[in-house]
DNA sequence: GATTTATGTTAGATTTGTCTAAGTTATAAT
DNA sequence: ATTATAACTTAGACAAATCTAACATAAATC
């Protein structure tokens, strides 16, 4: 259908965008690590194809058509992370990069039989939702751990911006889904957390590891 | 490394100059279902890339840099036809397009990781040898079941020339790795067998397809 | 408001992998 | 030995995805 090219041009827009509804052509070349004449020709490509809509020197929208086709490789991606970690033991920090391959294969049968062996789940391994055969995804209304108070206790639900280097500081440290935490105390100079956490462990995140922290509160 | 379509074109002269060493390229640009300019400008590239011998108007030759590069990706394809079956429930006909694409992702650990799951693997799940990690591959020398006689019994060891059909063939008669079989009569006029297995199943086989089953005598 | 800077566009070149059309060489048939 | 056929090569075109250099517009700064 879409070339390997033009699944990851989408997948960009869908995730640079995500928030204001539009990106600037700037942005994705960046993430692309492209020139802007190529994200430029790229996108009046995919205009004609319907999948985003382009004007000269406007920001870049999805189309709902392109949001749809963005959904589904994000859902393959998500599912394939999922699976390497649920059924091939790998790390959370290890799984992007080689789901970023084979999100883009072609075969429905291989994607199914992911979905089935892991009972259809609804979040990857760092708390994103998976979006639906149909391209709908959910977020949860989490909140951030850095807009919690002290005395808080809350449960780690997801890790937003995810690199492997920030995820291997979580493991170092012991924090992963669905562990309960305790707000000890916000420091108000920085913002920065002094947190506990199974019983014995306590430390020190900074304001933008709990801007990176989804939590619930219980 | 190489491209994905390099790969491709490897693995086709690998396979298609197995028996005699060589390979026409009228033969690749069968298998590839490519037309012969494009074949041979290929030739030309990889000749300077050192993976293929070429000389104008001479069969196609691998060079031994070729030949581990080809076997490499034949291992990967391998591994990864034996853990969809192993370890994700994939009957061995429909695992073999999924692989085509699989075969070409880059990513070492993942592939060692399929090969410790599977418990390092000496055959895929149509009994081809999977080449180990320094490219090296043999065959154990079975004999093609068309050239047993009436009265011997054999154990099935692998099947060649498998396409989807042909494996689906045998899962309905219910023929699978391991079985051990029973040649009861051969047929003079077409060579075509009549054999026994799991106690009651008798079935006739004709010689084309006796001629992709391999067997081992016991 | 004028100027500078950042962002976006156009034009043209390049690489990769493909094709068609035309010509060449080798093989098979008469 | 000619001729016909099949296989191979060359030449030139093309689409996809990228780049650099030059130009245009918008935004930010003065
Ligand atoms: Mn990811
Ligand atoms: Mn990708
Ligand atoms: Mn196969
Ligand atoms: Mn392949």
């Amino acid at each position: 259908m879409h070339s390997y090219t033009e699944e990851n041009y989408l997948k960009a827009i869908f995730n640079l965008s995500a928030e204001k509804g539009e990106v600037s052509a700037n942005e994705i070349s960046v993430q692309l690590k492209l020139k802007m004449p190529t994200v430029n020709s790229m996108m009046k490509k995919l205009a004609v194809k319907k999948l985003v809509h382009y004007e000269s020197y406007k920001p870049i929208k999805l189309t709902e058509k392109g949001k749809k086709e963005a959904s589904l490789i994000i859902r393959k991606h998500r599912l394939t992370e999922m699976f390497l970690v649920q059924k091939m033991g790998f790390g959370w920090e290890e799984v992007h990069e080689i789901a970023e391959q084979i999100e883009h294969l072609q075969s429905p049968i291989f994607f199914e039989r992911i979905d089935a062996l892991l009972g259809y789940p609804k979040i990857d391994p760092h708390g994103s939702p998976i979006p639906d055969k149909t391209g709908k995804m959910e977020w949860i209304k989490y909140e951030k751990l850095s807009s919690c108070k002290a005395g808080d206790t809350v449960r780690l639900a997801a890790v937003i911006h995810t690199t492997d280097e920030f995820l291997k500081f979580l493991n170092i440290r012991g924090l992963q889904l669905g562990l309960k935490i305790k707000i000890k105390f916000v420091e108000k100079f920085d913002s920065s957390m002094i947190v506990s956490y199974n019983k014995s462990n306590t430390e020190m995140l900074s304001e933008t590891e709990c801007e990176r922290l989804l939590v619930e509160k219980i």
